[in-house]
This record gives C-alpha cells, structure tokens and sequence, in this order.
DNA sequence: CCGAGATATGAAAAGGTTTACATCGGAGCC
DNA sequence: GGCTCCGATGTAAACCTTTTCATATCTCGG
C-alpha cells in the first residue's frame, strides 16, 4: 500500500498568530506585543488579545520564535552519565531555576569521552541553545573553538578554570581532596589506599588525587605508604579496588575514594574481606550524595556543592548582557562531613 | 551608559547555506540535499559540498529546520523530580537511543505536582517537540487535551495504561507489588509493615499498595495485621516512617517498600531501633535501584526495566509511521531480587 | 485651536531552512 | 534518430515569528 498516499489528516492545523489577530481584530505585530512585552499594548486590545488566544488554545511556535529572535530559550547540560547520580543534584539546580523563567533543559552524555562530548557540542549548537554547561575544565581544543565560533554562552562547573576568561561556578578540586588527607592524618593514618577515579583527561579526578598526596605528604605521610588505584566511578569497581588494595597492603588502615560511589563499593569491599568499618580501616568518599547518611556506617565524605553549583550556573545563563560577569565566576567551598566510617588508626598489627 | 548603543561586534556571522552555496558553486537546495538526502546527489558534488561544510565550519539553524520541516529533533522528557535516582536510569535509556538518531532530551521536573505537569507540557509543545514521555497514567484531563490537540507523539512509562489508545512502554505496578507479599508470605511473616510511596495522583505507589494487599489477602494474611504508612520517596521520610510502624506494631517482621529510596531510609530506622535486619525484621524494597545491592545488608526488591522503558520510549519516537503500532505498547516484567535483607519470619514473641 | 510629542497599532521584511515543481541532459528503446 | 523516462540540479515559495519603521490618534501647552 501506497502509504505515503495517505490522506493527509492534518487539515486542522494549530492556530497561528495570523489566526488570533484575525479574530480579535488586530494585526499580528500587536498579537506578538501582547505575548511578549504586554505593557506596550492598551488594556482593553490586550485582554481582547488573550481572550482569543486561550479560546483557540494558541501556544507560539517555537522554533519560528528561536529563528526570528535567536533565542531558543534552550541549555544545553553536558555530563559524562547520569547513572551514578553524581550529577543528577546540579541537573536538578539547574532545572529548577530555568523553569520558571521558561528556559529548558537538553541533556546530553558523554560517558567520559572528549570527542564524542565534541559532537554533541555541535549537535547542541545545531539544535540553538542559548547556553552549555559543561563539567570540568579538561576538553578538546575543537569543543571550545566550536563554542567560541558560534558564540555560544557556556561554563564549566564541577572545577575552576585557570582561563579566567572561562566562566565557571565550581571548587578546587584540589582543596577537596586535601581536607581528606588532613582529617585523616589527624586521625593519625600513615597506611594510606586511594581508589581515585580515571584521571586521564579528567581534571576533578586528578585533582582530587593529586590535592591528597601534596598534603599526605605535608603531614608526613610517606609517599610509598600510600596505594593508589584508579577506577571508572561504579559501584562494582570501588568493591573490586578495595580488594586490591588489601591485597596489596594489609597494613592500610584507611581509604580515601574519590568519589562516594568508590566509596560504597569499597565499604562493601571491605566487608566481604571480613574488614570492620571504621574499626578496623576507615572509609572516606568524596560528593556527599545523598545515600551517605544512609549507608551503615554513616559515610564521611568531602561535601561538593553540586545544587549550588546548577543555581549558580542558571543565574549566569539567565543574566542579561550587563550583569554577565557578576556571575561568571563563583568559587564554592568543599567542606568535610564526618560520619561514622572514620576513626583513629589502630594500632600497628 | 547606554549599554543599548554598544558596538555590534557580530559582524561576522555563522555561516548560512547561502554561503555553502555559494562557495560550492551551486543552489542552496542541493546543500540541503546533501546534509538530509546525500544519496540523492551526485557523488562528486556532495564530497565538494561537504568539503566546503567542513572548511567553513557550517552548522546548520536547527530552528530554521525546525520551522520549515516542523520536527525538531527535540524529545521531551517529564518525571518527578531525579533527586531520588529512580527515573535517572530510564533517562540514560531513552538519551543513549536518541543520541546515535541526532535527537536530543528536554528534562523536566513536575515535583510529583499535576497541575505543574499542565504548564511543562505546555511549555514542551511550545519549544516544539516531536514527542513527550511522561511517567505514569494519571494525569490532568487538560494534560491529555493539549497534547491531543497539538498531535504531540507522546508515551506513558513506568505504568500500563488502561486506555489502549494511549502508548505505553510499562510494567504493572500491582504485579510487582504482588511479587513482593507474595515472597513474604512464603517466607511465613504475618505482621506486616507497608511504606507507600504517596498514592493520591500516583497510579504507580497505589498500585504497588494495591497489588501487595490483594496478594497478602489471598495469601490469608489478616488485613488487620498489616500497618500501612504512606511518605514521598526520600531517605529520611522512609526512616521516620520505619518507625511509626515499628511504635503501632512491635510484632511486625516484615516491611515492604513502595521504593528503595524508601527501603534504604527504613533499613537505617530499624538499626536505630536497635533491630537487626534480616534476623529481626525483613525488609523488601522496589525499583532495584543500583545501590541495593551494596547496602548491608544487601536488599531484597523488585527489579524495575527502567532502563529498558527508556530504550523502548525512545524506539517508539523514532519509528516512522509505518511501524509505529508495534512499538506503541511494550509491556514489560517486573521481578523479585532476593537479596540478604530477608529472611524467614522470627518466631513470634 | 495648532502643533509637538507621546502612545497605540499596522505593514512588511527578515530570519535559514526544506521541498514542490520546473528544467536540463543523457541513457535506453524502437 | 526521435521519444520517453530518469536522475541531477535549480528556482522559489512557505514555515511563523519578531521587529523596524511608518502611520494614526490623542493629549496638552501655548
């Protein structure tokens, strides 16, 4: 069957702005007026105006608005994965300032990959976002002449830019990881295991890492006391890590993840090894997520402003041309939540 | 100072097809050829256009296309909210399908609020998307009218809905729920606690309620024995509710969850009470969200095909109209975990 | 009562693409 | 060799807004 021969039942289109100004009488510049700066039309027209544009249901046609004006009203939000729920906390900041302003929210993954975070750069700018947001400050030369050529707003979260001229609403990644190593030396550890994320082409993963070995070793830890492993940010991966380092030192009586969902696989980890947590080794995750109260033991963890950083990063989309670098910039604090999965270092077997 | 007045820097624009065109030394029409229907154009034209697109850097105006071909490329995406994690993983479903098609995923948040969902879906046609998956089939006549009335593709998720005309790629609730009472009953408990998600406008928690009653009744369960508390879905609600139960019924040795979120805040409240769960209290939960697994001990729920709903809501917008019956209803299973976090019933005091 | 200025509205162009239709060559057939 | 038909390309309209500029009406001071 022919089906492309199909009678075509869209006879009934939706009503245009042509449509409204006919039945209220007026041209379509002052249907237009009405919609978007309603102040500039009389009363009586405007009501008139919104009567007949709520009887026919009239919603404006966005993309001829977006061609029109170049203004889609669109952000795009670029992540490495939603599926650890790393970044579903700044998602949702973000999102709930950009509602009611009736901005939206595109969502785009990369799984931790630089060229493909390139394409789907492209594709956001194809698709006119006003705006990217993207997570950390490591990215392929061709992402930002893209973005740059295109003069597309956008800003990095999740880190601090040493480009000033990059906006960006994160934290020192690098302070973060060393209120870590402090806590845990004050606690009096000297056989240290680190299961640090990828750090290859990952900024908040090395910066993490290397903050806690610059202070471990101002405290006086012993650089060859320390394990690191690194591994993909899954639960499964943290449990696998921590094997490995118990394999590898028995004598380490706490662990350092750098990320809190390390730190849950690790805390299981060391469970199945017979292992008491804090008791016998301490646990220490980084993110503060949401389920680190809730884990027995409760978790300590290096609390990341992750709502925070969504708000701040819809603000400065939001803003207008004059107040754009009151907000470009907005340095946010890590800070240490102690729970009960830390404790001081037992004595030496 | 007139801010208003400032220099227009913008004197170099984004490139058009025009200049494509131009540059390639034949008609816009065939540039758009190329980009949509390459195989419609003479080999060496298209690789000399193409190269051209490269040199320039061309992105084409995905509102301009939007307009004239009315199909944006633009899935929208409502849930209630991500903070729970629960809806994290159908959104990588749909956004790993949609991604590899050049379409894009529009999020946004209700709150569990339907009159909110009115104005998101509103707000969705308006940026002119080409479907929208919404979860659960309880929604605001007017919700249905508008997207009706704009011939808005749109699908149901997380729930089978009853009117078959509408699409549904889903699960049903009351089996899961089912599931659950069913395995506690074998397991020989007959005190029971239930932590509902919120069931007033939420086809989803009241069927899981539902569906679990029914079973435990046929199961010869006394309704009477069975403490029922509905919270929203966060950790700490499921932890103060864990123990209103455990205060209105010191016998009971099971409680099921209408959501891990749930279970993960109950499992917390019955240690605090000083309960060991399994020995002392089973617990069961649902979703099978990730974490599950790693708690200690680890939980027994119903597994969830989140991520597969994504995949399937994502097929169903990218079937042309041909195919598009066979991927308007996808019903999919739900199943029991078994984990550690139950066990048979403690004998009775 | 006239003219200046403010206010409200209309006419028309512009924004960048897709696509129906027209055109132009060339291949295949009798 | 002339005719048909097909494939490749071009022309121009259409998609629906926003926005600039012009016009019309009204207010108010002199």
């Amino acid at each position: 069957m022919a089906l492309d021969k199909m009678p075509r039942v869209d006879k009934k289109q939706s009503p245009t702005v042509v449509e409204v100004a006919k039945r209220a009488g007026c041209s379509i510049a002052t249907v237009s007026r009405v919609l978007n700066r309603p102040e500039t039309v009389a009363i009586d027209m405007r009501e008139r105006i919104l009567r007949v544009v709520d009887e026919l249901g009239y919603v404006p046609n966005g993309s001829a608005r977006a061609l029109r004006s170049s203004r889609s009203r669109l952000i795009g939000l670029i992540v490495p994965t939603l599926d650890s729920a790393i970044f579903t906390r700044m998602l949702e900041g973000l999102e709930s300032r950009l509602a009611p302003a009736g901005a939206s929210l595109v969502y785009s993954a990369t799984g931790y990959d630089l060229d493909r975070e390139i394409r789907v750069v492209r594709n956001l700018i194809e698709k006119g976002v006003d705006g990217i947001v993207l997570v950390g400050s490591c990215h392929r030369k061709e992402t930002l002449k893209l973005l740059r050529e295109h003069k597309v707003r956008f800003a990095v979260t999740y880190a601090l830019s040493e480009d000033a001229s990059i906006p960006s609403m994160g934290f020192d990644n690098r302070s973060g990881g060393a209120l870590a190593a402090s806590y845990l030396a004050d606690l009096g550890h000297k056989n240290l295991g680190i299961i640090a994320g990828v750090t290859r082409e990952n900024d908040r993963a090395s910066g993490r890492l290397e903050g806690f070995l610059a202070m471990a070793e101002r405290r006086g830890i012993d650089r060859s006391s320390i394990v690191v492993v690194e591994s993909p940010y899954e639960f499964s991966r943290g449990r696998a890590a921590a094997k490995i380092i118990l394999n590898q030192n028995r004598n380490v009586t706490a662990i350092f993840c750098g990320s809190d969902v390390l730190a849950v696989g690790a805390l299981r980890g060391c469970q199945d090894a017979g292992l008491r947590v804090p008791q016998d080794i301490s646990m220490i995750g980084f993110d503060n997520l949401d389920i680190a109260e809730y884990l027995t033991p409760g978790l300590t963890t290096v609390d990341v402003p992750a709502r925070l950083m969504g708000e701040q990063a819809a603000n400065y989309f939001l803003a207008d041309r004059n107040s754009l670098d009151i907000h470009s910039r907005v340095d946010l604090e890590t800070r240490l939540i102690v729970r009960e999965s830390t404790a001081p270092a037992r004595d030496r077997q």
